[in-house]
DNA sequence: TCCAATTTTGTAAACCTTTACAAATTATGC
DNA sequence: GCATAATTTGTAAAGGTTTACAAAATTGGA
């Protein structure tokens, strides 16, 4: 069951179809009506494969992640996907598990599918990795990070982001500091949203000791247990930014098993905005990223340049503070 | 840049280099050295789309689910994605909504790229969507759901899960019901959880009224208020159980912020077992689904398909009743 | 060393589209 | 009704693999 069954059927020529199918305005009304009754009779199905060795477009993108299993991620798959659905393409999905290796690996597999883009969270690659992707010519964007030091990106920038907390802390009169960080290798976000603390804090004379930096996975139980840590130094720290909202919520149910007062006691910071964050008793202040706005323009990049169209290298997503219950004044200040 | 080039700069043919590729036991070691060497040397990376048009194996996999933004759903996911790699498969990923039309359509469009088999949640599709499947020859397998009505899949029962919540309940002690269960609407899962509780009360003699089942999409605040409205009624249930965990949350932290004791003034129940259930004050009790496997075993029946073997129409998933601190005796049977 | 059996390799067709290009048809203006 | 221009259609050549089948090389036994 090919084209040429439908020509057959349709008493027309196999391009005839083919211009039915791509390019219907450039066909007449007879031929069209023809050709889409024979389809329709037949069940015709077009044979992707064939199209993509043909016109060299797969209509493939290629999207690779940590993990599925960060809600932060789900959420802009899923954008992702519905948003590349909209304009007839298709989501192929891989996860990395923040190894750059694996990245690598799954990018040349890509590249074997024959993909027509690929988006990738952050900008750490292997250099053999970006350098094939530049060999083949199959344009790639990362996303979740902004740079400005070449490749195509639609990001924010985590330093800024990052600090943006750190200096609400600081006004709020909180002097001393502790982070839930996320794993810095290979996860330059994870860095510069340490860097951003520091460099916020710096600013103001206060310091982030490294001891008060914990790097932790992203779990629940992670920033459970920094937590306690942190609180069981001999002088806890008074604030606490955690390096995404999963960890946050670690400290607040961590805190909230052992009567510790959040914000009370020590203030707690997330990054992210997970849709639980609202709801958690005491609610999680935290950055908010338009994570579905993220994911789109990035796929708007990668589609304009595919059609040959010029696009920003970089793009700045906006990221906002979101006070919510979890941050408040520090209790030396208060009495 | 083709398998020309390869076949040109080894000195070989075409086909051995294709063998050494495809099936490298049938080469010999200079032959294959050589190949090598030149793939290297050139930075070859085969043709998918060629290879898929020839050998008819495009070795790429499609899943539908509902929703990426549902962590039932991304955990299964990622460990497909991850199982498929060590496969050497691909995955194609889209999303329906709960809309079996769109479903439908998601289908069609993998056809058209070829995938060689399809995984798709539940049981309720298009008719027209397992004719095409059937008519095309794609294999597919439904997941989330085990009955032995026709279709491929690997899945639990629901019905018999609820049961189990239910039966719990009732040897606790409890006798008034209320459930906040999934919108039913497409979902037949949902639906069949339903249809546990109700048999199993029935059982004993008792019964679900029809006001006190509110169908709530599986959102935070939907649980929320679906708890306060149950819980306001003039004689309240004492056992709630809920369509799935996230269902629960919204039950648990609404609780929480309107000083209602669970499990003391109610019990609550959720399905699923997400990462966060434990983590909760009180803690969910829940069913458990052992959802990683349960999506590999699913991919498993379809890799071995196409492999021509045999497999088990239903392949039934094993789940487990979780008691945690969100269910206990009703509070008239303890004074 | 030779023959047969086995393994390895090469040739060329097939897989199903798209798309230049040429040919045929239709429309336009006079 | 004719010449020309514009639109629509058809022909046939890619596109890059895999894989029957045939041919060549290697192995093993006598």
């Amino acid at each position: 069951m090919s084209i040429f069954d439908v020509a057959e059927e349709a008493g027309v020529s196999t391009a005839s179809v083919s211009r039915v199918l791509n390019s219907p305005d450039s066909t007449k009304q007879k031929t069209r009506n023809a050709v889409e009754k024979a389809i329709k009779k037949l069940g015709y199905i077009p044979n992707g494969a064939a199209r993509a060795l043909s016109s060299r477009n797969s209509r493939v993108i290629g999207a690779i992640i940590p993990t599925i299993d960060n809600s932060i991620f789900a959420t802009g798959i899923q954008a992702l996907q519905s948003y590349l659905h909209t304009k007839g393409y298709f989501l192929l999905l891989g996860s990395s598990n923040y190894d750059p290796e694996l990245e690598f690996e799954l990018c040349q597999n890509f590249l074997v599918q024959q993909v027509a883009g690929i988006i990738m969270m952050g900008s750490t690659h292997l250099p053999e990795c970006v350098s094939m992707l530049n060999k083949e010519g199959t344009p790639f964007v990362n996303t979740g990070t902004y740079d400005t030091k070449g490749n195509y990106c639609v990001g924010f920038n985590n330093r800024y982001a990052a600090a943006l907390a750190a200096r609400y802390l600081v006004d709020l009169g909180h002097r001393e500091f502790g982070m839930i960080a996320g794993i810095t290798k290979y996860n330059d976000r994870a860095l510069e949203r340490i860097s951003g603390i520091r460099e916020e804090l710096d600013r103001h004379g206060l310091s982030l000791r490294d001891e008060r930096v914990l790097e932790r996975r992203y779990e629940i139980d992670e920033g459970g247990a920094a937590f306690r840590h942190l609180m069981a130094l001999k002088d806890p720290p008074t604030a606490i930014v955690c390096g995404n909202d999963v960890l946050g919520f670690g400290a607040i149910l961590e805190a909230n098993k052992n009567g510790i007062d959040i914000p009370g006691e020590v203030s707690v910071i997330g990054f992210d905005d997970l849709v639980l964050s609202k709801h958690l008793k005491p609610s999680l202040s935290t950055i908010q990223i338009p994570t579905e706005e993220m994911w789109c323009r990035a796929a708007d990049t990668l589609l304009a340049r595919l059609d040959g169209l010029e696009t920003p290298t970089a793009i700045e997503i906006d990221v906002s503070l979101l006070v919510r219950e979890s941050t408040g004044v520090p209790r030396s200040t208060k009495s």
